[in-house]
DNA sequence: ATAAATTTGTGCGTATGTATC
DNA sequence: GGATACATACGCACAAATTTA
């Protein structure tokens, strides 16, 4: 293995592209001739034409028969795609639209196109998305990661954006071990904590709880369920919690609520707080399949906000979820990191709110 | 001027990128060596180094050390982006998110990327999105176009697609004077048609109609619902039809069914037919907010069967709108032109399908 | 205006290094 | 190890374009 460093034509190529990149040598200005060069460095005139050649066709330098060798003038040769590539886990599941509809908002403002592209929560695909964008000219990213919780095994191809000094946002959740890097997060566990202290004040104390298992999200609002139970000096009890996988969404939730329904005597409930809006209505179907009836017998709460709460047949108690404000305040945010302006705040935590309708009593 | 022939090493290059040109070698196959060519051309061996580095240069050889000097495999040296336009004319409403979730299935199956723009449904917007495509380098574009039922004064962007040779497919409409480029349509005729049927089925015989009037689906919902009217012999009745455009959507349906269930006596109607599941909603609660309920008072019936359609109040009688297999139809017939195959049908119309629940009786 | 000097371009010869078969 | 093929490196001669004295 050599260093590539006894090749002199090679040597010449880069001390002239360090010149040129470093501006000791400027657009326009003229190199000095081949036989300077030669004599110089000690080497052929020939050597010192292969090097040339090599910086010609590389774009650094031109040459004008008889007057000299003079350095390019690279400006808008980086010519952004203007595009932005948008990455999250999933399409058509409720927040996203608005989500990516605030990001466009204003990226078409500002003459940017989004690139879509969605993992389907899979790490794999992720990675995969990842290594087809760096192919393709991104002038940034704004990325959901997917299953957060996860240890994530393809940090390496981050580095790599940093590398190729693409700008990159994380939105919803963010991977360990990248905490200073961009991102735009809601506080899920005071959003845990503010719907959980919601339905104590109404005087509930044997409270379930829906998680998903696979993301930070759910990690988070399960923390600020058992915050609010200790602040109100309630046992938390494992046995309350119901743990799904993203696969699961559609049964598990709907099937466990449904058997612990049954045994009314053994275990008893008098609310669910639900990971979110979607799984807030199947619970409520599952109550209804046993005869229960929400908010009569069983408070229920959802989260996100998402029109499902205010339009479906018992309009959820929620917490909003600022999804085109999520999606606008990343792609500003993005923004200024291309225009490489000094940006103060790289993390912004957006603050829960309480929406309060009719599932809850 | 000279004919350039008397360069040696020119001479060569040409020779050989003629033969490479022409098949006659191809790609992979081993060039005589560099002593071979110096040669069998009486040059010396640097003329042909020389000669080999512009072609290696320009991409049509490349050398091994120790082994030779061969021909490049070209194909797909006009690497496409892999990116594929996909223009709605809204983001988050809510059957773009599924559609745009079909397209996306069969695009990253096959490689590619949706670079994704919305016209909010105005002409001036969709002209400058197409003229922006035009710019970047996009593979093809699938396309909802914006207000479909006004005259398209922009039809030379399309004429521009065209020469550029970038396949297009049209999605839920098509301007006039282009019915013979590809497009998926749904039958919303038959869909205004088939609801409107079921109405009158079930008893009703003065039934409010409500359409957008800013696209092709509204009109056509219209026909059919005319049609079945003059199928069941009832007299078709402009006053008992409502039409609003799209910046009105939000309240002048709401509005004008509050205004005709207040002066009861004057103009009633047992039943409405309204453009789409939202607006059906917002018909049933402007009824409520009139002590009319609904399906009791009043049958309504949505379009599209969104999943707001399942989980609102009174889940909706409505038309299945295939979202996901608009959208993934769409992509497929897309890579069939990309392809350049042989298309068979270039025209796909979808058939509506009733779905029943609760909003009618 | 011309000639000389400078600078890049073309072309050849030779020697040596190094990877592949 | 030997033959082959590409890679690096130097030297020389002359051509063509440009600048300068």
């Amino acid at each position: 293995m050599q260093t590539d460093k006894r090749l002199k034509y090679h040597d010449l190529v880069e001390e002239l592209r360090d010149k040129i990149l470093s501006g000791h040598i400027r657009p326009g200005e003229k190199l000095p001739s081949e036989n300077e060069l030669a004599a110089a460095h000690a080497i052929s005139r020939q050597t010192v034409r292969k090097a040339l050649q090599i910086l010609e066709n590389e774009g650094f330098v031109y040459a004008e028969h008889g007057r000299g060798t003079f350095c390019s003038d690279r400006t808008g040769v980086h010519k952004s795609s203007h595009n932005i590539a948008v990455v999250t886990t999933y399409l058509s599941d409720y927040i996203f639209p608005r989500v990516i509809q605030g990001i466009d908002q204003v990226l078409t403002e500002k003459g940017y196109s989004i690139l879509l592209k969605n993992t389907r929560n899979s790490r794999a695909m992720e990675a995969k998305i990842i290594e087809e964008l760096l192919q393709k000219d991104i002038d940034g990213l704004i990325i959901e990661p997917s299953k957060s919780q996860i240890y994530c095994k393809h940090l390496n191809l981050y580095a790599m954006l940093d590398k190729y000094q693409i700008p990159y946002v994380f939105i919803q959740g963010c991977y360990s071990h990248m905490e200073k890097k961009p991102q735009i997060l809601l506080d899920d566990r005071k959003g845990g904590f503010l719907i959980t202290e919601y339905l104590i004040s109404l005087g509930h104390r044997d409270i379930v709880g829906i998680f998903k298992a696979d993301d930070m999200q759910g990690q988070e609002r399960h923390k600020g369920y058992i915050q609010a139970l200790q602040q109100a000096g309630i046992a938390y009890d494992p046995d309350k919690v119901i743990w799904y996988h993203t696969e699961d969404r559609k049964s598990h939730p709907y099937e466990q609520i449904r058997r612990m329904a049954k045994k009314r005597e053994k275990l008893f409930f008098d609310a669910v707080v639900a990971y979110n809006d979607e799984v807030a209505i199947s619970v409520i179907q599952a109550l209804e399949a046993e005869n229960l009836s929400c908010p009569k017998d069983v408070s229920v709460t959802g989260y996100d906000n998402s029109y499902l709460a205010a339009s479906c047949k018992v309009p959820l108690t929620t917490i909003a979820h600022p999804q085109e404000k999520l999606g606008s305040m990343a792609a500003k945010l993005l923004l200024s990191l291309m225009e490489k302006e000094e940006v103060g705040q790289t993390k912004i935590i957006i603050e829960p709110e309480l929406v309060i309708r009719d599932s809850c009593q």
